[in-house]
RNA sequence: GGGUGUAUAGCUCAGCGGGAGAGCACUACCUUGACAUGGUAGGGGUCACAGGUUCAAUCCCUGUUACACCCA
């Protein structure tokens, strides 16, 4: 017997258990032989992350996918995982060691900290694993999958040398966002603009050799430490004669350019701008359009660095910034202030810290070569976005991609496979400016050794410090210094004889491995086929690459979808899915997006805790509709939170009625209008919810599917077998219950991808009855239920719930108790009516609460009446009744078809319509005026007999 | 500044070139033998505004207003 109420915190535990028991997750669990394969890729979460509103979107529409396909016997893996997350879990493991009071990173060294985050991740790293699998996500765990893990690792490497040895992955000198708190490099998209009240300073720059000075405005007054000159646009005939000519910068004294440059824009400000290369992205490409040396002032942290003069260096930027202006003031040179909104660039995690633009040695991804194929992929088809909008927002970015940042200067994290050395006097590079280092690429050190002897023609010795350090430098400088004097037979000479080591020096040739790591979008956008097995040949990289569908928040379209486009193409040659589905982002109930410090944040497990992992589930399908966003209100999880105690509580009725399911049962063969009818409405259920699945509709199924179970099974078809089952046909008695119990059955499955563990629950509770269970909810098959229409029992059935309806309509309007039971007389009756009456009496009185049905030839008096086809049903309630308030319910039924047929009249007596619409709209309108003309004439004919 | 999107019932949202919908909330009645996390009946909308296209516009087009988001 079933409990009362469904419990859903008894239930699920037990429920996730038992499929994990049957490895019902694995890949290819309950397929058909020889079936296709549906393969999902978890776009993976942070390894640092917990589960909130968005994943549980993001898995649920997954999930609903996943069981959806595996019931219909396809070849399914849903592949999961998580991502190191460099940045954020190297903070995390850094916050411990300050917590408890222990060394430091750079105290205990890459190698144990290494350690330490490894120990991180095995005690609290999978936090987000576990809450997915709260959430009933029925991925594959076996093949649960690690950005650091070892397989993941080899392909980080691999497709990092292949890219190098393709050119498209290089190292240079450039601006890049810098984290002044955690001293890296971060991405673009790391970076979060945010508007805030700034001043706008316009300062004084006098001119060399003249009285006269040029007026320059400025947001950042502490950067003209770094100014190496001022521009002015070419056509600005203000500054005409001053072009070629030389400012004094202040405070600094040096003595730096006014340069035409049509970057400065003539409307804005004075029309002058400063520029300072090595601290602002724009002045950097001025600069090098006029080879003007950067001039970086500051230290990693953002500290004023040696460049600028004593009394600066060692302040940080705030303080500098007040420092340069009341030295500038106490100079005269600022003229005035002005108040401006400015944009500041932000750390995009916590929005608290600046990004500095910093002028630093990076590795780069040259995207724009990569994007191409992946444009291509997208205009052509080969993939494509659901909903279609997303795809401008694709071509947007992908058309206007920056070279990748992909060095992080971290420890945890995939650390990039190139050793650097000083470069030998051949090398055609050697003693060119900025030349930079001799790199070897290499799979593993010995390989870098190999390389490296190749190229030197004499041994290496591995340096420990860091290429920055001042022993590395130094040893490199010593070689290059050996290198240029060897060139030069007689410096040579000499130096050997003043230097009896200068040969054995020559054989030192110092060797260091990049200390940096890769961004960890690197790697995660190989994860397509390095979960796979790649850059091995495995049987599954065969068999599931490429992957179906990738479900992902438009937020991060760039992150993943563009990314993992760009590296399965160029690496597997084969697009990595061939839909996008787009959802929507999860607001709040006033649109606000959610944070913590709004205080706005609905926590999916507490969703979960207090109305189930079905119910949110449900919720999040329910509101999936495909669009920007979606407003979540709790009140929604609640109803639907009833929705499963409804369908429980339907179980438990068919439990206490002898609603067993029969191996014998075949829906063709059933005789009841009842039951033909259902079946028919299942049949046209499942066809809708299998529709709108596939077209990713998730509400809609959703909806289809909540709209069949309770509108039509649970308020109709239960409550109209409820005479059948406890009355005294046994045959008619018989076919109601098995089919009830073999709807209920379909009804499990249809809702099974939705909400996995009250249907796995009951599929089980029902099991243990009837016929036996081969297998669990989850594996079965999805419901295949064609030619079951019957058109004849369908208009029954809708002729008795429009009758019941009207009744009931009547008794509440003219105020009939509830509970009382009265006589239903009908008029007029054809043959259909009187074969329906007789087919549903039972059920007609019971619905309609009625004493008794007679047939009559005149409606007797003071009776409300109802229309229904060609027969009137008449409700004798003499002294029941109020004969003005039937009168007036009657006329205003008439006046609603008087409009209808007013309507209709207008558009038929239109020439123009009869002439240009489509036949058939034009048959409809002649179809419903008649109608409507029949039903008003009875409700006159109804009303007269009143009076 | 450029772009995208949204305006439909009190709230949250579907829908759509020919009859305005759901859930919640609201009103009235009902402790009927699955379910009060329920049942029955009901009220409530010039589908943002102004033009245009069309036989026909909530739906398509243009503009306006408001709001949201993305990019600079």
């Amino acid at each position: 017997m079933l409990e009362k109420t469904y419990e859903p915190g008894a239930v699920e535990d037990r429920i996730y258990k038992a499929w994990l028991d049957a490895q019902a997750f694995k890949a290819g669990a309950g397929a058909r032989p020889g079936a296709e394969t549906f393969t999902i890729v978890i776009p993976p979460p942070n390894v640092t992350g917990s589960l909130h509103i968005g994943h549980a979107l993001n898995n649920t529409i997954q999930d609903v996918l996943v069981r959806y396909n595996r019931m219909r016997g396809k070849d399914v893996l849903w592949q999961p995982g998580t991502d190191h997350a460099g940045i954020a879990t190297q903070m995390i493991v850094e916050r411990q060691l300050m917590e408890r009071q222990e060394p430091g990173r750079r105290e205990m060294g890459r190698e144990k900290f290494l350690e330490r985050v490894w120990e991180w991740k095995a005690e609290s790293g999978g936090t987000i694993i576990n809450q997915l699998k709260r959430l009933g996500a029925s991925a594959d765990w076996s093949r649960e999958r690690f950005t650091m893990d070892e397989g993941l690792s080899d392909a980080v490497r691999k497709v990092f040398i292949e890219l190098w040895k393709k050119g498209l992955i290089y190292r240079a000198k450039r601006l890049v966002n810098w984290h002044p708190g955690l001293e890296t490099a971060i991405s673009d998209l790391e970076v979060e603009n945010i508007e805030v009240a700034g001043k706008m300073w316009h300062l004084s720059y006098p001119i060399e050799d003249s009285t006269e000075a040029i007026v320059v405005a400025t947001t950042r007054p502490e950067t003209m430490l770094g100014d190496v000159a001022v521009a002015v646009h070419p056509d600005d005939p203000r500054y005409k004669g001053v072009i070629g000519k030389y400012a004094i910068l202040p405070i600094v004294g040096r003595r730096i350019p006014i340069v035409a440059d049509e970057y400065a824009d003539p409307e804005l400000g004075s029309g002058a701008v400063k520029i300072t290369p090595a601290h602002d992205f724009n002045d950097f490409e001025v600069g090098q359009r006029h080879h003007l040396k950067p001039i970086n002032i500051f230290t990693p942290s953002a500290h004023i660095n040696a460049s600028a003069p004593k009394e600066y260096r060692g302040l940080d930027r705030f303080e500098a910034r007040k420092k340069v202006l009341a030295d500038l003031e106490a100079l005269g040179a600022v003229l005035w202030v002005e108040d401006k909104k400015i944009m500041v660039p932000h750390d995009e995690k916590t929005k608290q810290v600046i990004i500095e633009p910093f002028l630093t040695d990076q590795w780069f991804v040259n995207a724009e070569e990569l994007a191409k194929p992946a444009i291509e992929s997208v205009r052509a088809g080969r993939t494509k976005f659901v909903p279609e909008s997303w795809q401008n927002t694709y071509f947007a970015w992908m058309e206007n991609i920056k070279p990748w940042t992909i060095s992080r200067q971290l420890w945890w994290g995939h650390q990039i496979p190139a050793w650097y050395g000083p470069r030998i006097h051949t090398d055609p590079e050697f003693g060119k400016l900025d030349a930079g280092f001799k790199t070897f690429v290499a799979e593993t050190e010995d390989d870098a050794k190999k390389q490296a002897i190749a190229y030197y023609g004499r041994a290496v010795e591995m340096h420990e410090t860091g290429i920055g350090s001042s022993p590395f430098q130094k040893a490199v400088a010593e070689f290059e210094q050996i290198q240029r004097d060897r060139a030069n037979p007689t410096v040579w000479a000499t130096r050997k004889a003043s230097d009896p080591f200068a040969e054995l020096s020559d054989n030192k040739v110092p060797l260091h491995r990049d200390e940096d790591v890769l961004d960890t979008w690197f790697s995660s956008a190989l994860w397509p086929f390095s979960t796979l097995g790649w850059p091995a040949q495995t049987p599954e990289l065969a068999r599931y690459y490429p992957t179906d569908v990738l479900v992902t928040g438009f937020d991060i379209i760039f992150f993943w979808v563009a990314r993992m486009m760009m590296m399965g193409l160029e690496f597997m040659g084969k697009e990595p899915f061939h839909t996008v589905y787009v959802h929507a982002l999860v607001r709040d109930e006033h649109g606000q997006k959610m944070s913590k410090t709004k205080g706005n944040v609905i926590d999916p497990l507490k969703l979960i805790d207090e109305y189930g992992a079905d119910a949110t589930r449900f919720t999040m399908a329910a509101m999936a509709a495909q669009g920007r966003d979606m407003r979540l209100a709790i009140a929604r999880v609640e109803g639907y939170r009833n929705f499963v105690t409804k369908l429980w509580n339907a179980a438990r009725f068919l439990e206490m009625n002898g609603c067993v399911r029969r191996a014998d049962y075949n829906p063709a063969r059933i005789n009841m209008p009842l039951n033909r009818w259902l079946v028919g409405a299942t049949a046209r259920a499942v066809t809708e919810v299998q529709t709108k699945i596939e077209e990713y509709k998730f509400n809609e199924a959703a909806n289809a599917a909540y709209d069949f179970v309770w509108g039509t099974y649970c308020d109709w078809y239960v409550e109209l077998a409820k005479p059948v089952l406890t009355g005294e046909q046994e045959a008619e008695k018989q076919e109601t219950q098995a089919t009830a119990a073999f709807v209920l059955d379909q009804i499990l499955k249809l809702l099974h991808p939705f909400m996995p563990f009250v249907t796995e629950e009951l599929w089980g509770e029902t099991g243990k009855a009837g016929s036996a269970r081969d297998r669990q909810l989850i594996v079965s098959e999805w419901p295949m239920l064609l030619g079951y229409e019957d058109k004849q029992a369908d208009a029954e059935m809708e002729w008795l719930i429009a009758a019941v309806s009207g009744i009931r309509s009547v008794r509440t309007e003219m105020n009939v108790p509830a509970g009382a039971k009265i006589p239903l007389v009908i008029v007029g009756a054809g043959q259909e009516t009187g074969t329906r009456v007789e087919s549903q009496l039972q059920a007609l009185i019971r619905m309609a609460r009625l004493e008794k049905v007679d047939y009559g030839s005149d409606v007797p008096s003071g009776s409300a009446q109802i229309v229904l086809g060609e027969a009137t049903f008449a409700l004798p309630l003499a002294g029941i009744i109020d004969i003005d308030a039937e009168r007036g319910r009657l006329k205003r039924e008439v006046a609603k078809e008087e409009v209808e047929i007013e309507k209709i009249d207008k558009k038929l007596g239109n020439e123009q319509f009869v002439a240009k619409a489509k036949p058939e709209v034009i048959e409809e309108q002649h179809t419903r005026r008649a109608e409507a003309v029949e039903r008003r004439d009875r409700l006159l004919a109804a009303l007269s007999r009143l009076s």
